[in-house]
DNA sequence: ACGAAGCTTTCTGTATGCAAAACTAAAAGT
DNA sequence: ACTTTTAGTTTTGCATACAGAAAGCTTCGT
């Protein structure tokens, strides 16, 4: 008689570590949870109405990841990055995404070349509206459609996974409509350099298109 | 009174998982669990002398760095790659590595330099010996230099990592005293490469340096 | 008033319990 | 003989218990 019944309003069992490790990146990545947060395994209970154990086997996992450090005192908290980590981190997404537009260019199939064109169509749309969020989206789905035209799943992971980690601090870069409207434009040159199926072109659009966003990121980080 | 003292034996607390999660990784990049096999709970249970939940954290760390996979049955297995998955990974690493050696070649600092040769004198003892285990690790060694060269420790750790996950694959084309000579003599222009402080150079070297390894990687495979 | 020592509370790490699910094997029906 | 049922077994997923450690708080001595 210690306990009540407990099991009464299980979800479908085995689905339930999955759910909050994803709900717990979408914050991250929506910047929900803030950089340096501290994030309490019972507080977490509570919110998700579950025991610890799977709390913690999420926290575990993502700190696995990378994408939360073990805080200080006690606990874990997001991952934050100070200006040095950014540019290493910065750095080396910029070697894979180069690589990834070097390699889809070489690559590149019909139907990618159609889904990077109709993700860039997006970003302009979303663009002009005005709606920043909306457009954040748009750009993610335009980069991994870029992956994507890789035809190698695993890189394309590990671009991914650079992106969102690197979410947080990108999304400060886009306040004002015409913030989104240089970035489509900015997208315009890159895209057109993967078109072209010469690598070099490719590869040299990635790369300044991603100084450009690093030097933006970094002046507001 | 539903338990005998069950603390009597606890190491010092709080690295217990580490341990294990270590020690797997171990077992894994040395091959004494092969690609595929299946890790059960219990009877690491036993192995470790503790209960269930840390075992269960480490396996479920190790799965979320992908060193593990869930079974397709039960339980995780250890991650195995076809030929396929083998050379996207490789493209990657590919990638990665190249992009190291280029950016190690224009931040080579003395120390840097001096670490490298070092890691390579080893490399050439080794493989002088025969001893295989020996010439891996000091070829790992060797390896590991050149990404710290880069001054980009998360460069580095992406690095590392992959080359942990191709470990099992990579070390079957290690089986003669010839090999070792020959792979340790193909350092040599590589580091030359680097050495020359010549981006272009450095990079060229790298790349028919994994491209070498990985054609003899494929065929083992 | 300030720091040290002790006390209290909170939090973490690990063990254990238990029910649902997945597998296995045996039995029954076609 | 071959498929379908069903009973049994193993294994997983989650909840909970509890001890030990860390942080916070209080009290006391200076």
């Amino acid at each position: 008689m210690i306990k009540a019944d407990q099991t009464q309003y299980h979800s479908p069992r085995g689905h339930t570590v999955q759910r909050i490790e994803a709900a717990l990146m979408d914050d991250i990545a929506a910047g929900v949870l803030a950089p340096g947060e501290r994030l309490d395994e019972v507080t977490l209970t509570e919110r998700f109405g579950v025991s610890r154990t799977p709390i913690r086997e999420a926290l575990s996992r993502l700190t696995a990841q990378g994408i939360l450090v073990p805080g200080e005192k006690r606990g874990v908290r997001v991952a934050q990055y100070g200006r040095e980590e950014l540019a290493q981190i910065f750095e080396t997404m910029h070697e894979i995404e180069t690589a990834c537009a070097r390699i889809a260019s070489q690559r590149l199939t019909l139907l990618a070349r159609a889904e990077i064109e109709s993700a860039q169509a997006v970003c302009v749309t979303a663009a002009e509206s005005g709606d920043i969020l909306r457009y954040m989206r748009a750009n993610e789905a335009l980069h991994e459609a870029i992956y994507r035209a890789t035809g190698n799943p695993y890189m394309a992971g590990l671009a991914s996974d650079l992106r969102r980690r690197t979410g947080p601090f990108r999304a400060k870069k886009f306040a004002t409509k015409a913030d989104l409207v240089a970035s489509a434009k900015s997208h315009e040159s890159l895209i057109a350099g993967i078109f072209s199926e010469d690598s070099k072109t490719a590869s040299d659009g990635m790369r300044a298109h991603m100084t450009a966003s690093f030097l933006q990121t970094l002046a507001m980080n």
